[in-house]
DNA sequence: ACAAAAGTGTTGGCGCTACACCCATGT
DNA sequence: ACATGGGTGTAGCGCCAACACTTTTGT
């Protein structure tokens, strides 16, 4: 960074637009957005998103636009990552501005009816990302391809990233799925097995999977080691 | 992005610091850097950046750094990519700013004395990004890291990026000498040639490289198709 | 109730490619 | 000296076949 000596205000604003990201056996990979309570788009379907506050720094900044846009709380973050910084004269009609975007990982079950968040927080829904039949507003779509690109570059080589994903014990299925959502391909089952057999990171997990499939044989669980 | 209803101003300011690259075979991998012009840190070396203009995109107000900062006129830009966006309290003494940040490759003769360059730019130099002995200002180190970190990982993936760092023409050597500097380890010569000669975005070019080396076979050189 | 079928996941083998490491040859 | 070309061994992955476990279906 640096300046002229007169530094020049009317910069473009500094948003903050995060990417809700969820992954669950049943549900598949989702992205949360919720309704706009403010002008432009009211009422669309968008991106949990917010100005930058004076003194916040970015990651905060996500954290509350989770908060207070999609009613997701800390807590039920698990992984927040950059993806980048966003601008282009289309994107806003109001006013300039840039975006940085987030990804964050979240716990599947806090967001929708019955969630796991406070009782007036707003109201966000899952989504599956790849036909957002709806197109978002902004440039929310793009967004949303640059946090699954991410993602999908970085899964099984971010750790962290990868067990925010998949939770704390995880089946195959589990794993195979995820990466089926990801790359638009199954994996061979053969290959994930031993890739996750063979993975120092991991343990298998004796309990035998409470919730019965319908039918085939029980998957083995995993575990993270700590 | 979005907003509350009255937009917060106040909000930090909008930098953009440049990385710029180059490599060649002679020189090595390098980054330059130019002395400051304004408080704070007048006249210490630093990485090129402006505060973003009100209607200007990113990646024009990194080539606009370049040109203003440090002499590197948008013809000696080859590649840019953005880093990130960078925060923190502790990166400027004056006032709260993020900084967007951009790798820039650029040709090895646009900076230092007999460049390629106007006469009055401002003079920048190349320094070696390792040893950078004199600590940079604000955050540049970190800036520095995560711009070689961001070609370290991308190098022979992203094909423009390589072809902008190893230039039209290149040889055997070239190549293992830029992922030396990069990984810190040679590469083996028999894979890197093995490497080289399967890659289907390049072709042997018969110039049997005009400089004389010092003694030795003289290494086959490289063109890219199309 | 019992057996067969269907569905799902695990384990192992085979072949190809990539890469680390080595050595003989070319200039 | 220095680079090229080729060889060997290992790791990873795509692909295939056999086996194990569970639910569903048929009689």
């Amino acid at each position: 960074m640096t300046g002229a000596p007169t530094a020049a205000r009317d910069q473009p604003l500094i948003a903050i637009d995060v990417v809700p990201v969820s992954f669950a056996a049943g549900s598949g990979l989702r992205v949360a957005t919720a309704p706009r309570q403010y002008a432009p788009y009211v009422g669309q379907e968008a991106l949990p998103g917010v100005l930058l506050a004076p003194a916040e720094r970015l990651a905060d900044g996500a954290r509350r636009a989770l908060r207070s846009k999609a009613g997701i709380d800390a807590a039920a973050v698990r992984h927040l990552a950059q993806i980048g910084a966003f601008d282009g004269p289309e994107r806003d009609p109001r006013s300039t501005a840039i975006s940085v975007a987030f990804a964050a990982v979240v716990d599947p079950s806090a967001v929708g009816p019955g969630g796991g968040g406070a009782v007036d927080r707003p109201s966000s829904v899952w989504r599956l990302p790849d036909q957002g039949e709806p197109r978002l507003p902004f440039d929310h779509d793009t967004i949303i391809r640059a946090a699954l690109e991410h993602v999908r570059t970085r899964i099984w080589r971010d750790l962290p990233l990868t067990r925010a994903l998949l939770g704390e014990v995880f089946t195959s299925s589990d794993a195979a799925q995820l990466q089926t959502a990801l790359t638009g391909t199954a994996p061979d089952p053969g290959n994930t097995n031993r890739a996750l057999r063979t993975n120092p990171a991991l343990v298998r997990a004796d309990a035998p999977s409470s919730v019965a499939g319908r039918g085939g044989r029980p998957p083995v669980t995993w575990t993270w080691v700590d």
